[in-house]
DNA sequence: TGTACATCAGTGAACGCGCGTTCACTGATGTAC
DNA sequence: TGTACATCAGTGAACGCGCGTTCACTGATGTAC
């Protein structure tokens, strides 16, 4: 399941590749906007400069665009969660969550309005939420995801002497519920998230690494 | 703003008032299947067994539907609440997550698919999310809800012997943030969720009542 | 209580716009000699 | 390197279905005497 037909590897021309980036692209941002069911191919293919038959050149239709979309989040999203790791030992002297922030938003990509990602990331959450079909891939990679951060917080959290008091699996679930609710108050709020909610899961979840200070 | 034009408090028949709640009723089921955007009027309409033109004559157009769904979903939420608040003293005797989750449990309507009502909800927030007049109305009734949880929540630990270690107003988004993403995840495993999550969040921002048993 | 009439609530056919999708085409890219 | 031809990638007009919305209508409910 969620394999296209990639049975015919075959070779694509770098112009093909660079459309098709750039109407997944421009997709993410009309769904943000106007929802998975609510954007049309013209607005897509509009915002990334084409026209709808270029569309239908690279896609055999729309719902095949959301599944290239999900297949293009797993794979972009592991590439910067592994970067993310290899990123993560020279940075010292952070706060606890500044680094777990760091290391939440590592998933997300970098540029475009704040919030707008995360609305089109529920979008298409929501989407696969409703499709059975999509449900096992997607939530497959969501898994995958949180193994991943798993590390990296742990990673985060030993570097500054601090250990987590329940399960890794857990705290990656706490975590990334409440990273996740941030961002939408964010959106409702036009303004940055309070941090104290974060913090105060944080402090709740830790302890000192081994001796005990204070 | 979200205010309907409510000027004209006429009377409305009760065969009219029971037509709204029936359309507003199928259009729930409808936007959990189909989101808001995917729901057609018809589909709405066929199940709630009229013809369009009820739906016509009772909604100027499909987004007054949507804020009615949501000031709807304001008043049957705050009496929800209510009553659980009220219900609550009897109980005894149950764990700390049976009290959250029956706490948290109180805003949703009885009956239904499980995790029907979950789709619903998140379908109506992301189209609030994106709709900036919806988007202040909305956070006012997030927030309103938030703080009559926080009561019950409150009052659910101090009758089993236990108090938050972080401010309500944090407690609540975090117990709020997990509670939602177990929702979700029931929907993707078409099973019930873990409770050990909860639990072990349970466990982290509570101490007992005063005296230090163990 | 019964009849006559007025208003209300929902019906279902009709309309037209917008959207997904198709397709004959043209210009761009690649290949062979 | 230049020319001739083949294939590829994107264009834009056209089509038709489905959907939101309207409206003339009919049956149901309410009112007055």
């Amino acid at each position: 399941m969620l394999e296209v037909s990639e049975s015919t590897p075959t070779k694509v021309s770098q112009r093909r590749a660079n459309t098709r980036e750039r109407l997944i692209t421009a997709a993410m941002h009309v769904f943000a906007e106007r929802g998975v069911n609510g954007a049309s191919v013209e607005e897509i293919c509009e915002a990334a400069g084409f026209t709808r038959g270029a569309f239908y050149s690279n896609f055999p239709d729309k719902s095949a665009l959301v599944l290239a979309i999900i297949q293009h989040n797993i794979a972009t999203q592991v590439v910067a969660a592994e970067r993310a790791i290899a990123a993560i030992r020279p940075a010292a002297d952070l706060s606890a969550e500044d680094l777990v922030s760091l290391a939440l938003t590592a998933y997300e990509e970098a540029g475009g309005q704040p919030g707008e990602s995360s609305l089109a990331d529920r979008e298409l959450l929501l989407h696969a939420a409703r499709e059975p079909e999509l449900r096992r891939p997607y939530l497959e990679f969501l898994e995958h995801s949180e193994r991943q951060i798993a590390v990296l917080i742990q990673n985060a959290l030993r570097h500054i002497g601090l250990q987590l008091t329940i399960p890794v699996e857990h705290a990656i679930r706490l975590l990334g519920a409440v990273h996740e609710q941030s961002k939408l108050l964010e959106v409702f709020r036009q303004q940055p998230a309070d941090p104290a909610v974060m913090r105060s899961l944080l402090v709740s979840i830790t302890r000192p690494l081994r001796e005990e200070r204070q």
